[in-house]
DNA sequence: CTGAAAGCGCTTACAG
DNA sequence: CTGAAAGCGCTTACAG
């Protein structure tokens, strides 16, 4: 049998179709009697919105869209990605949205995927990550006028709303940590240097190294995978002064060079200290486990679905500044050997 | 400005808004030519479909989902689910499918979704993983009517379609490597029991080391994190005869496997060899790299998709076999030490 | 091969 | 507080 509609409700209670939808969206104009009564009506019958009615009458899609630019690959090994899904997931789904999930190959067919899916009206809004410097996605966004919330600094998030946190303050604590250690050479690996918060880390890298009359730091760029961490380690242990302490932008590097300095035979953390931003469930699994910048990528997720949420419902929103990734001390991190 | 509708076309073309849709959607109904000219006029336009409308009409949602139904932070680590996503993806999108995602807690609130997807005509198919035994997804599945493609041995999969692989194929080549490397204690970590290929590979692991003549064999069931996989992995090491070959029922557990007879100072491959199910870049992140099981989850994904779009679009599909898992052996196996 | 029309299931002004 | 009606943008029989 068929499912039941609006309609069936409407002759069933013997009211007009257009008070059965005031009574299911809780709004104005039926008197609580009647809209307990409907209400009623519509649970027995099994009833259920139809979205596609609904988004064709001008109402929302119900849907909030999540495009990613990453290849297969390294979305697949980097727990952030699931982590922030499940985030998202828990505020959307609680509240009957669904989530749209793209994988795009690059930033301009993800503005496309962005165009599509507005003038589709397929999203309600959309949570974009990875935010660049001078990021061509956000004029975009605002002249679309899709409703969008930045994963990042607000700096560079124009006029979308942003969720971010305090990467330069949690870089700051690592470097004084290792510092404090007595670690004079230490050395960053770094993400995708076309992402805003490596350039925002980086500064705060230099800045704290400076501050600490540090001037053998060293950066060097890397793009969130295993090989190439490995490739960048394997250099840096070789060299004639190799650093005694090694920053990783994510927890898969600090894993690869972790791998390296036992290939080379170099203890961790004897011959040199390993920390790695994020830390993911990745960080205990290794031996040893590793000093990790930890921060609740969920609750981003939850936190920048309710700010979507208030955003298409009309609600003024601001950025919400979530917090500071705090730093976990494991077994990968000492004082450096007195020799050194 | 307003975007676009057929009406729009129609008017500019001349045409009713009926051609317009038959011309669109490559329909017999119109002339090549007034086709072309219909096609270039939507273009010019800038027109792209609503697809409310067109699921209100009786036609496709043009989105798939996919429910899933693991905890937060094993689906992060896991690389397996975010692999078959890009894959899945690859080919939805490139006929213009969405794929709806969602997370949730049971198998219970798992079919609820599906019932509520299906009424709310939000996808017109889903695909399902982590085949279990008995699974209650399939009978459920088949009264619904929903279009629905298993990932998972078309034993447990009733009626509905699957893309599968030989895993007991693949568990025995495990076996019989491990045997002539001249093991003959080895261990297997396995996954959730519930899951229908945890049973397969359990059948096809005690029937290889029968074959083998191997009465030692051990098992333990695990869950895929890495916190059981250590406590596992240390009884395991830390009994009187422990194994000489330990197998994991993924990536994840293999890795923390490794960390713990490092941290317990045995030698991995010299004390005991270890071989991961899935080899993840995750196994190559590691030192020494492991073994493993390899297979394209990926290109699971994706057949899997072209398989579901068939049956929506209503052609006769049958089961599709994919490529049985390759052993890829690297530095974590080798003979056992003599003296064992 | 083409046109005019009904209808999908909702929402939302507009009258009462 | 309630009802009758229009309309969202498509698809699809049904006539010509």
């Amino acid at each position: 049998m068929k499912r039941p509609t609006i309609a069936d409700i409407a002759r069933r209670a013997g009211v007009s179709k257009g008070a059965v939808s005031y009574a299911l969206n809780g709004q104005a104009g039926v008197s609580e009697a009647t809209r307990a009564r409907i209400r009623g009506i519509a649970e027995e019958l099994g009833w259920s919105p139809n979205t596609a009615a609904r988004a064709l009458s001008g109402a929302a899609a119900y849907a909030v869209g999540l495009a990613l630019c990453r290849p297969a690959r390294v979305l697949g090994i980097e727990p952030f990605f699931m982590e922030l899904i499940s985030g998202l997931e828990s505020e959307l789904s609680a509240r009957s949205y669904a989530l749209t999930l793209q994988v795009v190959a690059d930033p301009v067919s993800e503005v496309e995927v962005y165009r599509r899916w507005w003038a589709e009206r397929r999203v309600d809004g959309v949570v974009i990550v990875d935010l660049r410097h001078e990021d061509p996605r956000v004029p975009e966004l605002e002249k679309l006028g899709l409703p969008a919330v930045a994963i990042g600094d607000p700096r560079g998030a124009g006029n979308l709303s942003g969720i971010w946190a305090d990467d330069a303050g949690a870089l700051t604590d690592v470097v004084e940590y290792l510092v404090a250690l007595g670690h004079r050479q230490i050395a960053r690996v770094t993400g995708l240097p076309e992402l805003l918060h490596t350039r925002i880390r980086d500064e705060a890298f230099i800045a704290a190294c400076t501050r600490a009359g540090i001037g053998e730091q060293q950066m060097v760029q890397a793009d969130y995978t295993g090989a190439t961490a490995a490739r960048i380690t394997r250099r840096l242990l070789s060299s004639r002064t190799p650093p005694t302490a090694v920053l990783y932008d994510n927890d898969v590097m600090a894993v690869a060079g972790l791998a390296v300095a036992q290939e080379m035979g170099r203890a961790v953390p004897g011959d040199v200290s390993i920390v790695a931003w994020d830390d993911s469930p990745l960080c205990q699994l290794v031996h040893p486990p590793l000093t990790a910048l930890n921060r609740d990528i969920a609750a981003y997720g939850a936190h920048a679905a309710r700010l979507l949420l208030a955003l298409i419902e009309g609600v003024p929103t601001d950025d919400f500044q979530d917090e500071t990734p705090r730093l976990v001390p494991r077994g990968s991190t000492a004082p450096p050997r007195p020799d050194r």
